[in-house]
DNA sequence: TTCGTGATACCC
DNA sequence: GGTATCACGAAC
């Protein structure tokens, strides 16, 4: 499991720096709503939108592990090892078959919605988030310590969360 | 490391 | 209108 952690027009490396336009005004809105965006002309990634109140902000999920379902990803990602599926942002959304029509979608909703399943972390560790070239300096990639299902794309540098340790 | 692929945003 | 850039992924 992995995330990003975008803030508003105080974040150099967030969609929402410049202000609100056609593409994030998902991000612009309530919380608990989804902001898919479409990019490199083939893939889209999926946000969790976190401020509301006129803010902007939003958490990129970068990977997942599976847990269920895995017939269905396997179709739509074209038959792949399990650890395959989901361990990148464009990678998790053609598993879980996102695409534009999502964005703005209510997660408080029945379709799509974040739960509790009980997995406790051994450890978060933290790094730089990946792809961008404005607000590297950031430590705001947040991924289980040792997880085998974490996206490929290496960062610098890793430290354990010092709040989120556990144990 | 290179390239596919096209929307987006911002500059005229 | 033109164009640089892009929160990526797969194949070299």
């Amino acid at each position: 499991m992995e995330t990003e952690a975008y803030r508003g027009e105080d974040d150099p490396g967030s969609h929402a720096s410049r202000g609100p336009t056609q593409r994030n005004r998902v991000m612009f809105g309530p919380g608990g709503f989804l902001y898919v965006y479409f990019t490199y002309g083939m893939h889209f990634c999926m946000n969790v939108v976190t401020e509301g109140g006129g803010a902007s902000g939003a958490v990129l999920i970068r990977a997942l592990e599976p847990i269920g379902g895995i017939e269905t990803m396997n179709r739509l990602r074209g038959g792949r090892e399990i650890r395959e599926l989901c361990n990148g942002p464009a990678k998790l959304c053609q598993a879980l078959g996102v695409t534009r029509e999502l964005n703005g979608l209510d997660l408080t909703g029945d379709m799509m919605w974040i739960s509790d399943d009980g997995f406790r972390p051994g450890a978060i560790e933290l790094s730089s988030r990946i792809g961008i070239s404005a607000g590297r300096d950031k430590p705001w990639r947040f991924f289980v310590a040792g997880s085998p299902f974490v996206s490929p794309g290496k960062a610098s540098p890793v430290r354990t969360h010092p709040i989120l340790r556990r144990r």
